[in-house]
This record gives structure tokens, C-alpha cells and sequence, in this order.
RNA sequence: GCGCGCGUAGCUCAAUUGGAUAGAGCGUCGGUCUCCGAAGCCGAAGGUUAUGGGUUCAACUCCCGUCGUGCGCACCA
């Protein structure tokens, strides 16, 4: 076990011991400021405050129960009722040493595993994959892997847009004004041509309008030639999707896209009016309120000149047809009957936030049992906006191709690795460039907090300096150098830390399972960016004050050498799993 | 109109959710390769966390007001 856990078990222990009423669940020991020590608890103040106590004593009380020598120094009580923890240098070297025989990397698989379905991506068919995708797709995949990572059973699904009223649309103007040709040559971008044309006309021309939602009919009714058309638009749609991908290295367990659902959407509609949880209004089918909520915080209610007036989720329209909410539903369903999951996380944009409201409401409703098994999360983000603030086009109006945005990467790594590395054959600087142009682009996005808004720049995207993933590709590449001029294989060297720099960094390396858990109780990335970008930087220290391979004796020598490549596997680990690769040189 | 966010250094963003002296990158200025990779490192300047109140041992974080700003408001997803 980790120290920190082993304090934080021995903490829980004696506040249990001092007043055994007390929940515990919320004593926690993190890692903290150098100054005060490696752990601090903040607990005992919060809990004080609560049984009205007085924080001082209720720290020298449970201190006095607290047995922590296996792996302490002296417990300090601090402040207003902190606790300081100082680990014990040979419980720090146990550490690392145990890491060292690959008996863990610093962090615990969980106690409990979870299944979890992440539903991420989720691209629209017959339209071009652009920056806005990456947010989705990237921060999917960082959790995905980071639950896996943890031992979590976990299924991903992209849940493609493959099936809505757009189709109607795109129907029509494929039976007008396709371009075969064209198709041929470039096949999204002819969709999403004979789409926007089509799309325009019909705005000029409502009888156009009505034309497309008569495709849209006869496509759900099952009619031969557009669903043959459709199928074509799909089978185009997934040779890029899949292009995409493959670049990315994300991978999918299950693909099931909206029409997927679709046999299934008749009879959620009937079995929630049966139950009394949808009902009729004016043509369609909606749920409404349940009136067990305040009015300010019931998503089924809206105020309109001062009076709240009902606010459906409708799961059938007044022609008949159904929408999304109805295929998240049946999707509920479906998931629950296949995999049993302890959680469905959805990563989709902020702006849904009230469309997820509705849906988890309605699922509480519809399926009461499941629901106390089956937690729904709606992890959101926010928007690329442009350099004006508002949401992100380029001049022309259109957004950035997600395939532009590789390009460009690669294009400019490329350019810097030739710089640096000119006597390179072509084809390793390709690579190279790859790898960091990727992780560039990837790092920046998973970067900021997800729930921010942030303004596109392509060179703060495509970066390769300062706080990017190239600085932890390039830390990991010095690493790999001094293995390769280090002679002979060094195996289980004994560890011995004495140097500031190598206690800094030490110390750090043991945190990483920390910040992989918050990473993934928080569904938040960017927790791993910073402690993967703070290891770097304290190699960076170590690697600049600490000599390796020129170190004083042979002992320093070889302990160094074994926390430079436990620095290594962190940095490559902590990488992968945000779905980054690594280079032996750049 | 109603609802939901946001406002932190010149710029772009953090701050593990109420913890001790608010941190990075970019940009600017200065220093640093006869010594394991300078995509690096060291230093300097830069802040009344929009604003006014409140809650408490402790507030960027919670509550109320004000200003600014973005997003969402049945039959698109």
C-alpha cells in the first residue's frame, strides 16, 4: 500500500478511535505544500466545525491515537487544526524500490471495480469531423483509458449521428444535385456541399422543405432506395471517421450508432405512456413535469412572463417521428440490458446541459430500480471560441477540419525536428514529427480545465514549447538518452536518495496515483497534465543539479539510474493514458 | 423575459472543489551550452482574483446585490 493511503487508513483509525459517531469518509490526506510537509489533512477542522469542537484539541486528541511511526516522522498539528505529515526516508526509498521490481507503478488498481460506459465522439455522419471534435473525442479517451488504467471495466461507444432529420435534407439533394464526381474525389465534402446547398434552398423555399421531410418519411418507413442512399453516406462517412481514428489512435469497443435504436423507439414511447410518465399535448408526446421538484430547478418547467409554464422533453413529434431524446432513452435501455453498467458517462458539450437534465430525470422516472444502480454523468465541456470570442469558425465561415488541424501539427513539428536534428533520415523525422505534432495538439486540449471556454490560436495549439506535451516527450527523450550511453543493464540497484532534487522528484513519483484517481473521479484530464507537466519539470531540476551517468560513485550512479527510468515509465504511462505517445529521440 | 455558466498577470489558462504567501505558459528584459540533449535551465518585472457587501479560524472557491459577457429556452441533434 501506498503511504499515503497507509496515513490516511491510520488517520480514519484514530478519528474513529476519538469519536467513533464521525463519518470518516471525508478524511483524506493529500499531498502538500514542501514547507509544511509531504501530506497535509485538513480534515479534523472541517469535521470540528461540524460537532462543534474545538479544532486544536480535537487534533491533539486524535493525534494521541494516531499511530503513523511505521511511515512518519512526527506528526505536526499546525494553523487553525492541520496535520503535517513528513514521510520517513526509508519508507519514500521502499517505495521506489518496490516500484523499481515492477511490483506497482505508484498507483493501486481499484478495490471496487466499476463498468463504465463512456459515450464519446460522437460524430454526425455525411459531415466533415472538425476541431470541435477533438474535445469530445480527446477528453473521452483520456478518461476511458484512465478508468481502464485503473482497473474499471469500460466500454466505449461512440454514439454516431446517424440518423435524424438531416438525412431528409441530405436525400434530397442527393437526388438533386449530387456531383458523382466529386463524390468520388472528395466524398464529405461533397455531402456536406449538396447538405448546405440543399439546406439553404429550403429556407428560401418552404414547399423544398416539406420535399425533405417526405426522404426523411420514407427513409424511416424503410424505403428501398434511400436506405440504400443512406447506407452509402454511412459506409463514406466511416472510411474517414475511421481515418480519423487511426491518427488519433482512439479506439472504440462498440460503434452503435442512432439508428441502431431506432426499432426500439416505438416502444419506449408506449411503455412511458402506459407508466404515466409521457402524455399527449398538442400532436406530440412530451414528459412534463412531476411537480416533485421546486419550479426554479424543474428542467420541465419554464417561466414566461412571470408564470411557469411546462417545458416537455418530447420523445415524439407531432408527425410521429421521434427525436433524440427518444433514442437516448431507448440507448439507456440497451445499455443497461447489455452491460449492467455502474455508470453511463456522456462527454458532450455544456450546451446539452438541460437536454441531460430532462434525459436522467426522465430515466429516474421511467426506470426507478435501475437508476439506483445506474448512475448517469454528463461530463461537459465548453466551446472553442474564436479570437472574437465567439464560438470558433475560420473566415470563410466554416470551422476547422479536424484533418487540417493533424495536418498543420505534423507540418510544424516536422519543420522543428529537421532543425534540430538535420542528419536524421527523412523517414525517423517523419515519425518524430508525428508523434509530437499529435501530442501538441492533443495536450493543448486536454490542458485547460474542460469546462472553460477556451479561444482557438494554432500556435498555442500546435506549441512546442513551454507547458506542451513536447516538453514531457523531450524529458522522456533525455531519459532514454542516458540509457543509451549508460553501459551494461543496472538491475535492482539499490535506491538511495540524498540530494534535494532526488527527494523532489521522488516524492512527486508517488503522487501519480493520486492524481490518476482524481483524474477519475472528477472525469477531469487536465489534473494528469499538470502532474505530468510538474514531474518533468522536477526531473528537469534533478537531471540539471544531479548528475547520472558522471555521478560521484558507482552506488549514486546506479540509484540515479533507477529513478531516471522510474521517471521514465511514469512519464510514458502517465502519457499514454492521456492518449499521447512518446519518442526514444526528438 | 426566464434559466444556466463565466469574469484571475499585457495575452492564453491553472488553482484536486473552503485551506496556509493565488501558480504556469506565451510575450518583455537579463543571464546560461569546452560538463548526461539549450524543444532546456536560472533570474527580473507583472495581481485589491470584475465590483460592493455578507458568512468563518480560513473565501478565486459559498450566499446576496451590481456591472460586463457567453450559452440554452418544446416537435434540430
Amino acid at each position: 500500500m501506498l503511504p499515503q493511503k497507509q496515513i490516511e487508513s491510520a488517520l480514519q483509525a484514530a478519528v474513529s478511535a476519538v469519536l467513533p459517531a464521525a463519518d470518516v469518509s471525508a478524511v483524506l490526506v493529500r499531498p502538500c505544500d514542501p514547507k509544511f510537509g509531504d501530506y497535509q489533512s485538513n480534515a479534523l477542522m472541517s469535521l470540528a466545525k461540524q460537532l462543534k469542537l474545538n479544532p486544536r484539541q480535537l487534533a491533539t486528541d486524535v493525534v494521541a491515537k494516531l499511530d503513523v511511526s511505521a511511515v512518519c516522522e512526527k506528526v505536526e498539528i499546525a494553523g487553525a487544526g492541520f496535520l503535517n505529515f513528513r514521510l520517513k526516508n526509508s519508507v519514500l526509498v521502499a517505495a521506489l524500490q518496490s516500484a523499481a521490481r515492477g511490483e506497482h507503478l505508484f498507483f493501486a488498481k481499484a478495490a471496487a471495480p466499476k463498468t463504465v460506459v463512456v459515450d464519446f465522439s460522437s460524430p454526425n455522419v455525411a459531415k466533415p469531423m472538425h476541431v470541435g471534435h477533438i474535445r469530445s473525442t480527446g477528453i473521452g479517451d483520456a478518461l476511458q483509458r484512465t478508468l481502464r488504467l485503473l482497473g474499471h471495466t469500460v466500454v466505449a461507444d461512440n454514439h454516431i449521428g446517424d440518423w435524424g432529420t438531416q438525412f431528409g435534407l441530405l436525400l434530397l439533394g442527393w437526388k438533386k444535385i449530387l456531383d458523382r464526381a466529386a463524390l468520388e474525389r472528395e466524398p464529405i465534402a461533397e455531402l456536406e456541399r449538396i447538405y448546405k446547398t440543399t439546406n439553404a434552398e429550403c429556407d428560401a423555399n418552404p414547399a423544398q422543405r416539406e420535399e425533405a421531410k417526405l426522404e426523411l418519411v420514407k427513409l424511416q418507413a424503410g424505403d428501398a432506395e434511400n436506405v440504400a442512399i443512406w447506407q452509402e453516406m454511412i459506409v463514406l462517412s466511416q472510411k474517414q471517421f475511421a481515418t480519423i481514428y487511426r491518427r488519433l489512435g482512439v479506439k472504440f469497443d462498440v460503434a452503435l450508432g442512432e439508428s441502431f435504436y431506432n426499432p426500439w423507439l416505438g416502444e419506449v414511447v408506449a411503455d412511458l405512456l402506459t407508466r404515466g410518465i409521457a402524455r399527449e399535448s398538442e400532436g406530440a408526446v412530451g414528459v412534463f413535469s412531476d411537480g416533485t421538484l421546486p419550479p426554479k430547478e424543474d428542467p420541465f418547467l419554464v417561466s414566461r412572463d412571470g408564470e411557469w409554464v411546462a417545458d416537455p422533453a418530447l420523445v415524439r413529434k407531432s408527425d410521429g417521428g421521434f427525436n433524440y431524446m427518444t433514442t437516448d432513452l431507448a440507448t439507456i435501455g440497451y445499455r443497461l440490458k447489455t452491460w449492467s453498467p455502474t455508470a453511463i458517462v456522456y462527454v458532450v458539450d455544456d450546451r446539452q446541459f438541460g437536454h441531460f437534465k430532462k434525459l436522467f430525470l426522465t430515466f429516474a422516472r421511467w426506470k426507478a430500480e435501475d437508476s439506483k444502480r445506474t448512475k448517469l454523468v454528463h461530463v461537459g465541456f465548453g466551446k472553442i471560441l474564436g479570437d472574437d470570442g465567439k464560438p470558433f469558425k475560420t473566415r470563410s465561415g466554416d470551422t476547422v477540419k479536424l484533418g487540417d488541424l493533424l495536418d498543420e501539427a505534423e507540418k510544424r513539428a516536422f519543420k522543428i525536428v529537421s532543425e534540430k536534428s538535420p542528419d536524421m533520415p527523412e523517414a525517423q523525422r517523419k515519425e518524430i514529427a508525428r508523434v509530437i505534432g499529435l501530442g501538441a495538439v492533443k495536450y493543448a486540449d486536454l490542458l485547460p480545465n474542460r469546462q472553460s471556454d477556451y479561444i482557438f490560436s494554432w500556435d498555442k495549439m500546435l506549441a512546442l514549447t513551454g507547458n506542451t506535451a513536447p516538453y514531457l516527450q523531450y524529458a522522456y527523450a533525455r531519459i532514454k538518452s542516458i540509457f543509451r550511453k549508460a553501459e551494461g543493464t543496472i538491475q535492482n540497484a539499490e535506491i538511495h536518495l540524498a540530494a534535494e532534487q532526488e527527494l523532489i522528484l521522488a516524492k512527486h513519483l508517488l503522487n501519480f496515483g493520486f492524481t490518476l484517481e482524481a483524474v477519475a473521479e472528477e472525469y477531469r484530464p487536465n489534473y494528469l497534465c499538470n502532474y505530468l507537466y510538474e514531474l518533468a519539470g522536477k526531473f528537469t531540476g534533478f537531471y540539471e543539479n544531479c548528475p547520472v551517468l558522471k555521478a560521484e560513485d558507482e552506488a549514486t550512479r546506479n540509484s540515479r539510474l533507477a529513478l531516471c527510468a522510474l521517471t521514465a515509465q511514469v512519464l510514458q504511462q502517465g502519457l499514454q493514458t492521456l492518449g499521447i505517445e512518446t519518442v526514444e529521440q526528438m
